[in-house]
DNA sequence: CGTCGTAACTACCGGGATGTGATCCCGTAC
DNA sequence: GTACGGGATCACATCCCGGTAGTTACGACG
């Protein structure tokens, strides 16, 4: 039995996270997310992202959506990309000037609200994390049966 | 006794708030924020900038500093300009994808992290209101001797 | 080998936002 | 009336970001 298809090709991807080709083009470009599993080397090859790209580019996209700058988000991810290892389902990601870190309740964020200077940007990654995944089982069929590594592993 | 000065005009304003005079032209002239006093007509004329004038350039301000787009400010400022009645000290002006709300306390901003599906953006007016009184009162004599209204009121 | 489909790559363009330097215009002082 | 300072306005340039469209190149297929 085949084992489930763990990388994603651009096209699929931008479907997916709910981006054009070109944002994924210039965010691989410009290096804010590079495809892990495979780069691209030129016309006729392809780039191959993971599980854990899409998580990222999911959180991207949320926080554009949000109204977060691509600057902000850019820095917000070089922070994420060293506590993907952490328990994401149930951790905030906060963004707050140009630093960003992981809480883990709401006591935290209230506190940082109260010694805080202004704003929070905060990013709820269970809710974003269970998007993304219910959006691979939807589109399962045109992302050539790809499991979500999360789902599967809980 | 001659009466507060509660009126600021334009460089004063890039100075307090901390933009340049190029913002703050930009922002009148696309009408982000408009000189409540005394509105430009022209070379050789004045905006004049009312004290919640100040307020909303704070806000907006702090947004940009957070990494929030100009385009996201707009709309959370249009939603605070109808709610500035309102006790702001102790407010967070909550951005929630194309909403704004005010809450007032840390449970009602955890319970829109439970509730919500990723992003939110947290202003707490408090300290942003808190540190443009104190601005204005370390520049007063370059403001005129200008008295914060809040702070006076309290 | 030629053709085709697919994805990557490139170039141009436009919008938003702002920096920079110059010019315009008003009010004030002499 | 002239000169000046301060602030507004204008024009041009730059950067970021991404849309659009055309080109390039790879692998599959016959």
């Amino acid at each position: 039995m085949s084992s489930p298809v763990t990388s994603f090709r651009g096209p699929q991807v931008c479907k997916v996270i709910g981006i054009t080709y070109r944002q994924l083009d210039y965010w691989a470009r410009t290096n804010l997310v590079r495809p892990s599993v495979q780069d691209a080397a030129g016309s006729g090859t392809q780039r191959e992202y993971s599980y854990t790209d899409l998580v990222e580019l999911k959180v991207i996209k949320s926080l554009l959506d949000a109204g977060v700058s691509l600057q902000a988000a850019r820095k917000a991810i070089e922070y994420l990309r060293e506590h993907l290892g952490e328990e994401l389902g149930s951790a905030n990601l906060v963004l707050q000037c140009a630093d960003s870190l992981l809480t883990y309740s709401g006591d935290q964020i209230v506190d940082l609200l109260r010694r805080g200077q202004g704003v929070l940007n905060i990013v709820a990654l269970g809710p974003v994390v269970e998007e993304l995944d219910a959006t691979l089982v939807a589109l399962a069929p045109a992302a050539a049966g790809a499991e979500p590594p999360l789902a599967a592993a809980q």
